[in-house]
DNA sequence: AATCCTGACAACCGCTATCTA
DNA sequence: TTAGATAGCGGTTGTCAGGAT
């Protein structure tokens, strides 16, 4: 018999129905999970719900300075691999980081009229974005064990050093992830060279994700109290610098430093389009 | 106030890989 | 060995809220 099925957005109900299900027999074998637990909706939509928004460790809210970095690392390293790319961000999804990367990172290949794959458009993330986003991620960090005031003068001074010896083949200078998923941080000073001015704007895409207000899910309001995730272990550097000063909670804290940004769309700035255009105009990068 | 536009993200679809009887 | 069921992945679409006009 063909049972009429459910499509489009869950109810509360639905999701009320899916967690008691799962909680008193387990999840998996989504077909029949589905019509056993009453459940007008096919497995694969349970399947997708449950991972997707209700398990009890999914990570929601604002993807922070850190997973945005490592997000662009292991993109450029893997390509789409989504899901590969998630186990590496405890608690986020590969939906969610698959949406990320096309509404903001994408955003700048339609703005630059390039594609996101080109070469100049991955040199621009890798030899710009990727230094700036080490240099805030600092400079947060740098926040966190000041107080709010003087983390906005941190931040409002910070020099990002972005490179002109990008052609001199240094790997280094951008973060690195180890074979568990780690990030490796260089410091500010390897990317030697080329001194930028102060130039990173208040709301690059990149980061602009901080101003948007945290949209509180349902999957919030059910387990807020026990989503407790200990990222420090997945996010360590060999000196502990992650483990010190870029603990997630901590960091999430340390943003309000950038709460009273400007959120307007000026997404890129003079140095950005400079760079872009340098690439455009020379194959330095080899 | 109404309409349009855009961004964010939830959800679906098609396909492949893996499992199991 | 094989066919059907299930799980997982990546691409795409739909929905909705908020801002702009």
């Amino acid at each position: 018999m063909m049972m009429d099925l459910r499509r489009g957005p869950w109810t509360v109900e639905e999701d009320f129905t899916l967690i008691n299900y799962i909680a008193h027999h387990g999840e998996g074998r989504w077909n029949s999970l589905a019509r056993c637990a009453g459940l007008k909706r096919t497995g694969k939509s349970c399947r997708l719900r449950w991972l997707n928004y209700l398990r009890p460790d999914v990570r929601r809210g604002n993807i922070t300075l850190e997973e945005q970095l490592l997000i662009l690392e292991l993109h450029s390293r893997w390509g789409n691999r989504w899901s590969k790319i998630a186990q590496h961000l405890p608690g986020r999804t590969d939906n969610e980081i698959k949406n990320y990367w096309r509404t903001r990172v994408q955003k700048h290949a339609k703005q630059l009229k390039c594609d996101v794959n080109s070469k100049q458009f991955k040199d621009t993330m890798r030899y710009l974005w990727m230094p700036r986003l080490v240099e805030r991620i600092q400079a947060a960090a740098a926040a966190g064990a000041n107080s709010s005031t003087a983390a906005r003068a941190t931040a409002a001074t910070a020099t990002t050093t972005s490179n002109s010896n990008y052609h001199q083949g240094n790997t280094s200078m951008v973060a690195d992830v180890g074979s568990g998923g780690q990030v490796i941080l260089p410091q500010a000073s390897t990317y030697g060279g080329h001194s930028f001015t102060a130039q990173f704007s208040p709301v690059s895409d990149l980061t602009d994700c901080y101003n948007y207000p945290v949209k509180q899910s349902n999957n919030q309001d059910y387990y807020q109290a026990n989503n407790q995730l200990s990222y420090g272990e997945t996010l360590t550097s060999p000196t502990g610098y992650f483990n010190q000063a870029l603990d997630f909670h901590l960091m999430e804290q340390n943003n309000a430093w950038m709460d009273g940004g400007d959120v307007s769309d000026n997404l890129w700035n003079d140095e950005d389009a400079w760079f872009f255009q340098q690439q455009l105009n020379s194959n330095t990068f080899n």
